[in-house]
DNA sequence: CTATGTACCGTACAGCATACGGTACGGTAG
DNA sequence: CTACCGTACCGTATGCTGTACGGTACATAG
């Protein structure tokens, strides 16, 4: 399941997500907080992924009622908003010399952060989750980009292009993992449940080019592939680009 | 919410993708048919989206029991499923001459299939959907990347780096619509709900890049801006990089 | 005409988010 | 010291979801 985001109020998440509410009086007593909640969530969802992330269960694992989780969170979806942005935070803000290097770093980061964080794949990124942390980590990755002639709705563009490619990429090295938990089947045991059948129906003749390559990668899975190699093929691929963009900007009458 | 598919018996679903049931006895009344109740999914996902599709309104769309859709079909992950490869078949199959012609079409037209169904991207792509469709799409999408000096695992990387970006522009595109039907909410209104709140709180100061970019980024969103230069924009890129490569492959010892 | 296998479906269950109407208590005003 | 009141917390209920299970009705084969 993909859960949606910020169904509610705008103005109400982003005061949450900005922590305005400013605690102001001290009647009753209370136990719980924003923070508690999320740093539940997230638990709870690294552990289990977004689909077992249920209010009920966030609750119980704070051994609190649900719906005095509605007293500081206006709902779920607000819920994973504070928990998108929350784990951004964690993300490495070295400075490294080039467009270059620094594009490698930013996605290697990233990559690192949906391998911590898998459900961050199965969260719909409808709309940007507009959060302080989100904020500070994009203002650090265009930085890098800043001053190498590119205009900023370039940089923008290409920070988005290796940001979606790193996207991709995580898909495919934790969906293996994910999968597994969610459907109790392993990559090879779904692989073999399938094969049998697939000879059976599947006309090779038919699909020649398919065929061959579908089997080359196959084998190429089991031996020597990785998905590492996809995520390290297409950022080659995707910055060898950039730097023709780049090139021409700096000499304009190539 | 992201559905997920694929839950079942592996061999089960494959058998329904390809249609290997042969309604052999003629007892009873078959009113409904996998196919009736498939185009009635469809129909239903495109009108209201992934999160609107339930066996109740599947079943109800067709005048008929909830319960009588698991005669035809195992569940719910599997019928969508079978809505992913069908929806597939529509997409063209024109041969182009070059190997950049060839990956541009393919580009469009799967930029298509997503506007057409924008559903697809709330489907879970956690395991691919290896239906008949899927495997004659797969089969020409690598017909124009043959001969041209790749390896075949170089093919299918490249093949899949190009559909990436295209899911990943087709997310920007489709993203306003899906949102306002899901959340009630226009962009705009969401976005002039926000930016009051924002500028209370965002300091321009403490992310001085990511404001004057996100200004600029706004800014051309109102005007000449669209998704659709991001995604040319990326695929210039790619496409870029994948001409460095080939021109290896073509001059080894350069 | 009878037997049988199948298409269809009513009911029920477990799980979900969350609206609503309380309850109990801490801090403060009188 | 007491009375009040705003807040934290929560029990219950509603209306969704997917689907397991047991049954019914009927077309066809024998």
């Amino acid at each position: 399941m993909i859960e949606h985001t910020g169904s509610g109020d705008p103005a109400r998440t982003l005061a949450l997500l900005w922590r305005t509410q400013e605690r102001t009086s001290r009647r009753g007593k209370p136990d719980l907080s924003v923070d508690r909640i999320v740093q539940a969530g997230i638990a709870l969802a690294d552990a289990d992924g977004l689909k077992a992330l249920s209010m009920r269960r966030v609750a119980e694992s704070l051994g609190v009622g649900t719906m005095s989780l509605y007293t500081y969170v206006p709902g779920k979806g607000e819920l994973i908003d504070v928990m998108v942005d929350t784990v951004q935070a964690a993300t490495g803000r070295e400075v490294v010399e080039g467009w270059r290097e620094h594009l490698t770093y930013v996605a290697r980061e990233n990559l690192a952060l949906y391998r911590r964080h898998p459900w961050l794949l199965q969260v719909a990124p409808s709309r940007t989750v507009l959060g302080p942390q989100v904020a500070a980590k994009y203002d650090f990755e265009l930085r890098g980009l800043d001053g190498i002639g590119l205009s900023d709705v370039e940089m923008d563009s290409v920070l988005n292009l290796v940001l979606g490619h790193v996207q991709n990429s995580a898909r495919g090295l934790t969906a293996a993992a994910v999968t597994e938990k969610e459907t109790g089947l392993t990559d090879q045991q779904w692989w073999d449940a399938a094969v049998p059948f697939l000879m059976t129906v599947f006309d090779a003749a038919r699909y020649p080019v398919a065929s061959r390559v579908g089997n080359a990668v196959g084998e190429a899975h089991q031996s020597a592939f990785s998905p590492e190699h996809s995520f390290e093929f297409g950022l080659t691929m995707i910055l060898d680009g950039i730097a023709q963009l780049i090139a021409t900007r700096s000499h304009p009458a190539c």
